[in-house]
DNA sequence: AATGCTTACGGGTCACGTAATGATT
DNA sequence: AATCATTACGTGACCCGTAAGCATT
């Protein structure tokens, strides 16, 4: 599991859409698509509805946004604390 | 910045051994070694103080491992309620 | 036909294992 | 010499882009 895959998810399930979200993210449709697929296949649901009008979360991907963006932040605010952290000693 | 690199210097961190922490993640001290290293450089700090008898957190390292243990769980979670979720829907 | 997502294919990068090397006790 | 960690090298997996395909409006 790559956080990549969480930024992915967050960029579609707030676009609505994927082309707008691979915009976003900076890669093409293609591989975004691919991503979700494998996301939803690691963690065995699907978390969007697929249309041709767009793409919706489903009730498990509201759910899961909501904890990709706070891991997302997490992850972020830990490489920060870090930093600090190294930046206190050796300054 | 994948996951399993967390994972991974959390074992390390635990044993204070590249070694064993590599039989306890499944993989050989090199490749362990080298996750390591990467993610030194792309947090860009120095987590652990490595010698000859083993390998302990140096104080950048201590705050990152809380994180990170942290973070692992929260993503535990996130599957978890996600599949929750789905679960409820479908049955 | 147009829009939106998915599958097929080829190329470059990444991660692993094995083996050799460096460093400290 | 023994132990622990780090490069060196080759192989397999992974991710991306381009192109073709499928479905709905």
């Amino acid at each position: 599991m790559h956080l990549r895959q969480f930024r992915y998810f967050v960029a579609v399930a707030e676009e609505h859409h994927f082309t707008r979200a691979a915009q976003r993210v900076g890669i093409e449709q293609s591989p975004l698509s691919r991503a979700i697929r494998a996301l939803e296949r690691e963690v065995g649901v699907v978390l969007l509805e697929r249309s041709t009008r767009g793409s919706l979360l489903t009730p498990a991907g509201i759910v899961f946004l909501k904890h990709a963006k706070s891991i997302i932040k997490s992850v972020d605010f830990a490489k920060e604390a870090t930093r600090a952290v190294a930046g206190a000693k050796t300054d």
